[in-house]
DNA sequence: AACTAGGGTTACCGCAAGTAACAAGCATCA
DNA sequence: TGATGCTTGTTACTTGCGGTAACCCTAGTT
C-alpha cells in the first residue's frame, strides 16, 4: 500500500471518471436531460456498470454533470460582478453573461434547470426544497455575498441580501427562459429592461388612463 | 345520434374525468409528482387503461391536473392585482396570495414547477422553450397584460411589460422556493423584502466601504 | 505457478408506462 | 325478441429503463 501508488491509482480514476462525465456531457447535449444510461454507456464505448461504479446512481452522475457546468457559468458570473465598472454596468454584465451562457448552449441549459426529479419511488417521503435546480440555488446564494458584501442596507442586511440574491437570479432566469423560447427581442434590449426593472421603474412609472394605477 | 343524448354521454364522461383528477389529486399530493399511474388508477378504484382512455398518457393527465391547480392560483391572484388599493399594496398584496397558496400546500407547488420532463424517448429533436412550468409561462404571460394595461411607460410599452411580467414572476417563485426550504424569515418580511428591491432601492443603496460597489 | 486488484461484460430483477384483447351492462333498431 | 353497437371496465402483456449480481480476464506481485 505505497502513498504514490495510490495516488497514481487515484489519478487514472480521476482521469477516466472526466473522460465519462465527457462522454455524458456529448449525449445530454444530444438527447437532453432524458438520456439514457445506456446510451451515456455507448457514447463512452463502455457498459452501464462501470458508469454506477464511478457514479453511484443516474442522480449521481446528473449531479458531477450539473456540478462542472454550474462550476463554469458561476466563474464567468463573478468575473462579471467584480469588472471595475459601476453598479448598473455591472449588473447589466452580469445579467448579459447568463443570458449568453444559455442562449450559447440551450441544451446545457435546460438540463441545469430541469434534472428532473430526485425522489426514488421508494422513498415515501420527500421533502420540498431540495429540488428546484440546485444552480438556481447556488446562484442565488452567490449573488447574496457579492450583495452583502458590497451594498450598506442598513439592519438587516443579510436577510435582505439573501431575499434579493434569490429574487433576482430568478428574475433574471424565467426571464431568460422565457426569451429563449420566444425570441421577442434582442439580448441587449432584455438586459436593459430587466436592469430598468431593477431600477425602480417599476415603481416611478405613471398610471394609464382609467381606473386605478397597477 | 340525438344531440341532447350525445349531450348527456358528455356530461357523464366530463364527470367521470373530475372524479379522475381528483383521485390523482390525492395522490400526488401525497406521493408527489412521481405518483405511478397505477396508484392513481387504485386511488380512484379502476385500473390504468381507463386513466389512458381519459387522458391519453401521464403528460395529458399532469397536464389536466395542472390546469386546474393553475387555473384556481391565477384566480387568486387576479383578485389580489385588481384589489382597490394602491400600486405598492396590490403588489405585496400579489405576493403574499402566491406565497401563502405554496406555503399551504408545497406538494402542489412542487408538482406544478417541476413536471418532470416532456420528451419522448423516440423523439429525436425537442425544443427549448416549451419546457419550464407552465405556470410560470401563464403567471408571466397575465401579469404582462396587466403591467400594460395599467402601467404608461411610453414607447416599447407593450415589450417592457413582457419582460417584466416574467421577470417579476421568476423573482416570485424563486425566492419563494427558497423561501419554503429554508424559512429564514416570516412571509410579511419577504414580501416586504421584495417589494423594496421592485421599489428600486437597490439601485439606490449606499455602498459599503472598500472597494467600489456593487 | 498461484493470487489478488481493477476494469470490463453478460444476464438478470423490479417497476412503471403504455397497449392489446377480451368481457360485461345497456341502449337502439330490425 | 334478438342482433348491433357503444361505453365502461378488466386481465395480461410488451417494452424500456434504472440498478445489480455474478462472472471474466489481464497485469503485476511474490
Amino acid at each position: 500500500m505505497d502513498t504514490t501508488q495510490r495516488t497514481e491509482q487515484q489519478r487514472s480514476a480521476d482521469r477516466r471518471r472526466r473522460e465519462l462525465l465527457e462522454a455524458a456531457d456529448r449525449v445530454v447535449l444530444r438527447d437532453g436531460p432524458q438520456a439514457s444510461m445506456n446510451a451515456i454507456a455507448a457514447e463512452a464505448g463502455i457498459t452501464k456498470p462501470i458508469l454506477y461504479r464511478h457514479f453511484g446512481d443516474k442522480g449521481g452522475l446528473y449531479a458531477a454533470l450539473a456540478k462542472r457546468h454550474t462550476d463554469a457559468l458561476l466563474d464567468s458570473l463573478r468575473a462579471a460582478l467584480d469588472a471595475p465598472a459601476d453598479r448598473r454596468e455591472r449588473v447589466e454584465a452580469t445579467l448579459d453573461t447568463y443570458l449568453a451562457a444559455i442562449e450559447a448552449r440551450p441544451q446545457v441549459y435546460r438540463f441545469l434547470m430541469h434534472p428532473a426529479e430526485g425522489g426514488q419511488p421508494g422513498d415515501p417521503g420527500f421533502d420540498v426544497g431540495k429540488h428546484s435546480a440546485p444552480l438556481l440555488r447556488r446562484m442565488g446564494e452567490e449573488l447574496a455575498t457579492v450583495i452583502e458584501e458590497r451594498l450598506d442596507l442598513g439592519p438587516g442586511t443579510q436577510q435582505l441580501a439573501r431575499v434579493w440574491g434569490h429574487g433576482i437570479v430568478g428574475m433574471m432566469h424565467a426571464a431568460g427562459d422565457w426569451w429563449l423560447g420566444e425570441r421577442p427581442c434582442s439580448r441587449a434590449e432584455l438586459v436593459h429592461s430587466l436592469a430598468d426593472l431593477l431600477w425602480g421603474r417599476l415603481a416611478a412609472a405613471g398610471d394609464r388612463m382609467g381606473g386605478p394605477g397597477f
